[in-house]
DNA sequence: AAGCATGGATAGCGTCACTATCCGACACAG
DNA sequence: CTGTGTCGGATAGTGACGCTATCCATGCTT
């Protein structure tokens, strides 16, 4: 398959896979002369994996080359790999500008998460990982705003969120290879977000529709 | 308060507070002369609800003026003025640009969630919504990539979305006015996207470890 | 042999969220 | 009353980002 034809497969512009070949998101295809190169399922597979982390999981471009590279990097175990979706990624929002204040807010938060993660065992991934970061910069922001947030019912979101995770390995179990596990983590991991955020926002109408009347 | 002393309070630039005036996010404070305004602390609060929105919430500016413009419309009845967090946004991902073609994984997609929406008696917030569109979206795209993304799995997230609004709605009736409530609608469903996903992210890690041995 | 498509390189575009600069009008100190 | 500084407002510019348009030499296709 030649690049004109990648791009009808896959609905990207050839131009926007030439950009994604320039910055290393799409491994070039076999070149068949000067002018020729040969492309395969494996090139039109990721490259919908690369539109779907950019388009749908608005991950930055250089973000998807950094994970996409640890997914293909063998030298790792599959322990860190399959973290890997959760680690490189900014993702929901990133955590506070560089030099924002260590303000009282952010200092409450970080009490609540910390006593939090702690009743829940989940030490092993506390501060310096993103999550945490980001985790806490949303808290902070809602205790800044005045919004509630307490223990309570940040440990029953995190419940809640553990059914997510389960669910989320479910899935992973059931597929046969390490290299496709450590694909589908990103991918699921990534896609998965948009589909529990507008599920929510649809339970979030319907719950009101109830509650308030409609 | 003036113009720099709101920036000073809320960490914003005043560049950047001219900016948000300009663009009507803000409501100009009281005209004390010429040359002079004065701001009190619903501008700060209001300010700062922007930021969050904006930052946190990753919502465009043009976005964030409309569902602000909505929560200040005393015309609308409670119950369309909470249900606007749910509608007016792009949120956690766009659905498909405009002339994107309504493939396979479309359809499949669309069949399964109408199957999902109609077996939990969601129907009433079906296609057209922006939430419904972007969890089209997401799925045709699982699917295209060839993840699994079948109606028991489906199943299992709603139910937990479900979970998830029913905390978000607790919290929010126990709001004592109604503007409060229609400002913490949307502050809430936004600022508790990060957190519920940095939280899923955590729980994902955690279990990881446990099922993969870390 | 003609003509057009190909891959690669380079430079440009459109959007977006600010941000830097300038300006005339005041406020306030001396 | 005068000098100095700050204010709010307007206009144009910036930097990041994700593409996209153009050009070119090559060489496949007919």
């Amino acid at each position: 398959m030649r690049l004109a034809e990648l791009s009808a497969r896959s609905g990207v512009p050839t131009a926007t896979i030439k950009f994604y070949l320039r910055e290393g998101l799409l491994p070039s295809g076999e070149r068949i002369s000067a002018t020729q190169a040969d492309y395969g399922g494996e090139h039109l597979h990721r490259l919908r994996l690369v539109r779907a982390l950019i388009q749908v999981g608005r991950m930055p471009v250089a973000t998807a080359r950094e994970v996409l590279a640890a997914v293909d990097d063998t030298e790792l175990d599959q322990h860190s790999r399959l973290g890997i979706a959760a680690w490189s990624l900014p993702g929901p929002a990133q955590g506070p500008n560089p030099g924002e204040e260590d303000d009282a807010a952010t200092q409450t938060a970080r009490q609540e998460i910390d006593g939090l993660l702690e009743h829940l065992g989940w030490e092993e991934f506390g501060p310096g990982t993103p999550a945490y970061e980001t985790l806490l910069h949303a808290v902070a922001t809602l205790i800044r705003l005045g919004y509630p947030c307490e223990a309570p019912h940040l440990r029953r979101l995190a419940q809640i969120a553990a059914q997510v995770a389960e669910a989320d390995l479910d899935l992973l179990e059931g597929l046969p290879s390490e290299v496709e596990q450590v694909e589908a983590s990103v991918a699921l991991t990534v896609l998965y977000e948009p589909v529990l955020l507008s599920l929510r926002r649809l339970a979030q109408a319907e719950e009101s529709a109830r509650r308030f009347g409609g």
